[in-house]
RNA sequence: GGGAGCAUAGCUCAGUUGGUUCAGAGCAUCUGCCUUACAAGCAGAGGGUCCGCGGUUCGAGCCCGUGUGCUCCCA
């Protein structure tokens, strides 16, 4: 087979794709392995795969295949979510560049927009996810808003109200006016922002509306705020029942300026003394603080603002005005009458909508409430005792405990029609029953109120789209839906959740109190969803930015792909992520990862060649090459398997790489070598390929498709993907030291031709004196080969008219036609001589002290004694060199 | 305001029980090579008060305290 001179990832990667997908080789049913089981964080059914996902992917990639590898049952589930505000805003924009409004559809018509648009654009991530090279099982694709699982989630809504831990009540809200939905504490962002805060005067009257004065005969009182347009829903002003200033004001009222409508003045050490003027504007439907003010005190709500963000008919002026148009009238209204008595910066947080980017209104408004505590604490102490534990270390366990220990009830409505409709039917009078269906609904309804229910309507809000991800460990496996089936009793728990630190408490504490919830029956370490959660970093641009779609830093996978190979992409976005740290990403990484594919392919092109130049007869005179490297590799696949054990991923490819790429490519492959022309003998063809074999099975769950593609190529037969493997192995520590002394001989004579203007391929005579000549029989014909050496030889004394080198203790002659230059040498072991004695004097120093020598363990003292033994013997080796020179 | 993390070569980062000179990798830089596997390469080289200060210890990049500068989470 004629091989291209560079490797071509892209014809490789589908051919493979196409070959695993049609031989089902990643598709898992319960057998009497051990299963490893991973369900995919699922992203957005409409949105594509950033580099975030890239990052989590490919770090379950390599653990589901490392797993199946080693021997288990490995399943992946893949899926997506429906991301109801995300979604159903995508399907409104849609709609209205069609001309349509969505309020003139019903609800079954907007859906069935929605489900085409799901079908039109959900295929995109999973093209992702298959370009990436996941070994997901797709026959187990799941989708939150499936048949089953839309089930799954009203009858767990039903199950927590049965259980009283879901209610429906009027709360103080975050409320998002341009998706027109309630949102949960967790979906709002804050940002710091220079907000202005305006110092308004309000007119004082008493209870007979008579004006009146403060007692330092100031007219009116004088409040300051930053949101100047709701001072038309203020119901109260409140001063600190302490402060001097206001003593005298009781049972006095404020008259709101532009609507002269009064308000009594009231009185809570609540109100700090010394912040504005120490008068607070009381705004119980806008504000959570005047909220819980308004209920001790007793006051009117007037809710100003509409589901869109403009005044209403209750704020009396400015009405159908969006609230920062007005608050510009406002403003604007009060200078004219001379009322803003100063202007100032400030420093302020304002929240956002984490879907629509609108800036969130506090809101009266009934929803439907999870309560959070009785579910909070099994689920922290999963995690406390260990039995889900969290990676890397346990650097997020603090923010997860504070989180379930401060948790506030989950309002889990929304007003939209994208997801899970809420399945509680209303009477005409308000009252309400819940029940999984419609049918059940109404003989519930009978029961309770022994009323005829022709009239009941049912709930027209849907669920929180994390309402129902808190379900997919489980429900992946049909556990809700049809509970103690042979999935779920098999892949549950789940192995292993990759997901990014930024959802720990959107999804991943959900999912283990749902768990929890859900296997009560069960002992804790079989409960929880998963046993360990790794926590990968965000990923930023090489600027350090969080990627986004408004920067437009974020980088489109599928060109990435087109451009590196997909093999590259893992491959960069791998040796740049340590575990739980941020990482920058940069192309840099997947060229290096691209010249890795191009390095193995060359290497397969050498062995080729090889192969057809086969001699059976010639033997296998020189094992040292091969037992080295059989060590080698076999110590590399433990420390390897140590790693991945510790989700040290990053670190077990740079290990794989150097492996490969040094200890293969560069040594190994040129210590076996034949000359130009040579046949290589059969024994030693046949160890290379098995140690190239091995080596693509150690790298395969972290590059797929070139390893699968040489592994054929080699002509073995079964496919790496499902290809089991062990890390036993003898390691020769003799042969691995000896490999290294060879590796710095080589270097060292290497160098000193170079410097010594000798070309590389010159011809020498090599010299060893050394007081351990032994420890170099293995290595002398290697290394004679590799330097160019025509002859080796053991000597007992100094050789004349040669190039002087000193390796460790030992000192070398090279003996060439060219000329000898001794001031090069001199100066190369002067430099040496120093730092030599600078390196002796500081373990002489060390052993000086006698209380090292009395306090450290015996074996490090050793090791200090043995150090300068070798350092003298070094120096003295230098010195003789030079004294001769 | 509360909490967490980070600071090591020009850049991005490794460095897990404190003990070989431990100061490392990749990229970048410099030198020499188009040597039939690979110029997407080969052979070499240079480069760092391990953020400042103090402490523990025979011994600190590593442990403790503190200061500074960034980043993130929560109020």
């Amino acid at each position: 087979m004629e091989l291209s001179k560079n490797y071509i990832p892209q014809e490789v990667e589908n051919k493979w794709n196409t070959i695993w997908k049609t031989g089902d080789y990643f598709k898992s049913v319960p057998d009497e392995r051990e299963p490893f089981t991973v369900v995919i964080p699922p992203p957005n059914v409409t949105g594509v795969l950033h580099m975030g996902h890239t990052l989590n992917e490919t770090v379950q990639d390599i653990l589901v295949r490392r797993a199946r590898m080693k021997g288990f049952n490995a399943c992946w589930v893949p899926g997506s979510d429906h991301a109801s505000i995300a979604t159903e805003a995508k399907v409104v924009g849609m709609l209205k560049e069609k001309g349509i409004d969505k309020n003139r559809l019903t609800r079954e018509e907007f859906l069935k927009y929605a489900f085409e648009w799901k079908e039109k654009y959900g295929g995109i991530i999973y093209h992702q996810i298959e370009k990436l090279g996941c070994s997901v099982d797709w026959d187990r694709v799941t989708f939150t808003m499936d048949k089953d699982y839309y089930g799954a989630v009203i009858k767990v809504f039903a199950d927590l109200f049965n259980k009283g831990l879901i209610y429906r009540g009027a709360r103080m809200i975050n409320w998002d006016p341009v998706a027109k939905t309630a949102l949960s504490d967790e979906e709002v962002e804050y940002r710091d922002e220079e907000g202005k805060l305006y110092h308004i005067r309000y007119a004082l009257a008493d209870a007979d509306g008579n004006p009146l004065t403060t007692p330092a005969g100031e007219e009116g009182i004088v409040i300051a705020t930053q949101r100047p347009e709701t001072i038309m829903g203020d119901t109260a002003i409140c001063v600190n029942p302490n402060d001097e200033r206001y003593a005298s004001l009781k049972g006095a009222f404020a008259v709101i300026p532009l609507i002269n409508r009064r308000i009594p003045i009231i009185y809570d050490d609540y109100v700090d003394i010394s912040f504005g003027t120490g008068a607070l504007k009381v705004t119980p439907a806008h504000d959570i603080n005047d909220y819980n003010l308004g209920l001790k005190h007793n006051l009117e709500i007037v809710d100003t603002l509409n589901e869109d963000g403009t005044l209403s008919e209750a704020a009396v002026i400015f009405v159908g005005d969006d609230r920062f148009v007005a608050r510009k009238k406002v403003v604007t209204g009060l200078k004219e009458k001379g009322l803003i008595i100063k202007e100032e910066a400030y420093a302020t947080r304002l929240g956002y909508s984490q879907r629509t980017g609108a800036v969130v209104e506090p809101r009266i408004s009934t929803q439907w409430f999870l309560k959070m505590k009785e579910l909070a604490a099994p689920a922290l102490k999963a995690v406390l005792e260990g039995d889900i534990k969290i990676h890397p270390g346990d650097r997020f366990l603090a923010t997860y405990k504070y989180w379930l220990e401060n948790v506030k009830d989950w309002c889990i409505s929304r007003q939209l029609w994208w997801g899970q409709q809420i399945p509680a039917w209303y009477d005409q009078k308000g009252n309400f029953v819940v029940a999984e269906n419609e049918t059940a609904a109404r003989e519930l309804y009978t029961q309770q109120y022994g009323a005829n229910e022709e009239a009941l309507r049912q709930d027209a809000d849907v669920l929180d789209t994390w309402f129902s991800s808190w379900l997919w460990p489980m429900e992946v496996f049909k556990g809700i839906s049809n509970p103690g089936n042979a999935d779920i009793k098999y892949y549950y728990p789940t192995s292993v959740l990759v997901t990014g630190q930024d959802i720990i408490f959107f999804w991943v504490a959900r999912m283990i109190m749902a768990g929890l919830e859900y296997n009560k029956e069960k002992s804790l370490p079989e409960a929880v969803p998963f046993k360990d959660v790794y926590f990968t970093g965000m990923v930023r641009d090489k600027l350090g930015r969080k990627m986004s779609k408004q920067l437009g830093n974020s980088p489109d996978l599928l060109q990435l792909i087109d451009e590196y190979g997909a093999d590259a992409v893992r491959f960069g976005i791998m040796i740049s992520s340590p575990a739980g740290n941020d990482l920058l990403f940069d192309t840099a990484s997947l060229e290096q990862g691209k010249f890795f594919n191009n390095k193995m392919w060359n290497a397969l092109k050498l062995v080729k060649m090889w192969e057809e130049k086969l001699s059976v007869d010639l033997p296998e005179d020189d094992v040292f090459a091969t037992d080295w490297f059989a060590s080698r590799l076999n110590e590399a696949k433990q420390h390897v398997d140590k790693l991945i054990g510790e989700f040290r991923l990053s670190e077990a490819l740079k290990v794989i790489y150097s492996l490969v790429w040094d200890d293969f490519c560069s040594w190994y492959l040129e210590w076996v070598k034949p000359e130009y022309g040579q046949p290589i003998a059969a024994a030693v063809y046949y160890k290379t390929t098995n140690f190239f074999s091995e080596l693509l099975q150690l790298l395969h769950p972290f590059m797929p498709f070139i390893t699968e593609e040489i592994n054929s190529v080699l002509g073995n037969r079964h496919l790496l993907c499902v290809k089991t493997t062990t890390v036993e192995g003898l390691v020769d520590e003799i042969r691995l030291s000896e490999g290294e002394l060879l590796k710095q001989v080589i270097t060292t004579l290497r160098d000193a031709k170079a410097k010594n203007q000798l070309k590389p391929k010159q011809e020498i005579i090599v010299f060893l004196q050394s007081a351990d000549s032994k420890g170099y029989e293995a290595i002398i014909p290697v290394l004679s080969r590799q330097v160019n050496a025509t002859d080796f030889k053991v000597v007992e004394e100094p050789v004349a008219n040669c190039l002087n080198i000193v390796v460790g203790k030992d000192r070398l002659y090279i003996q060439a036609e060219t000329p000898v230059d001794t001031a090069v040498q001199k100066e190369q072991l002067q430099k040496d001589l120093v730092y030599q004695k600078g390196f002796l004097e500081s373990v002489e120093k060390k052993l000086g002290n006698e209380r090292f020598v009395q306090n450290a363990k015996p074996e490090v003292v050793e090791m200090e004694r043995k150090k300068k033994a070798d350092a003298e013997a070094k120096i003295r080796a230098i010195e003789e060199t030079l004294a001769q020179l």
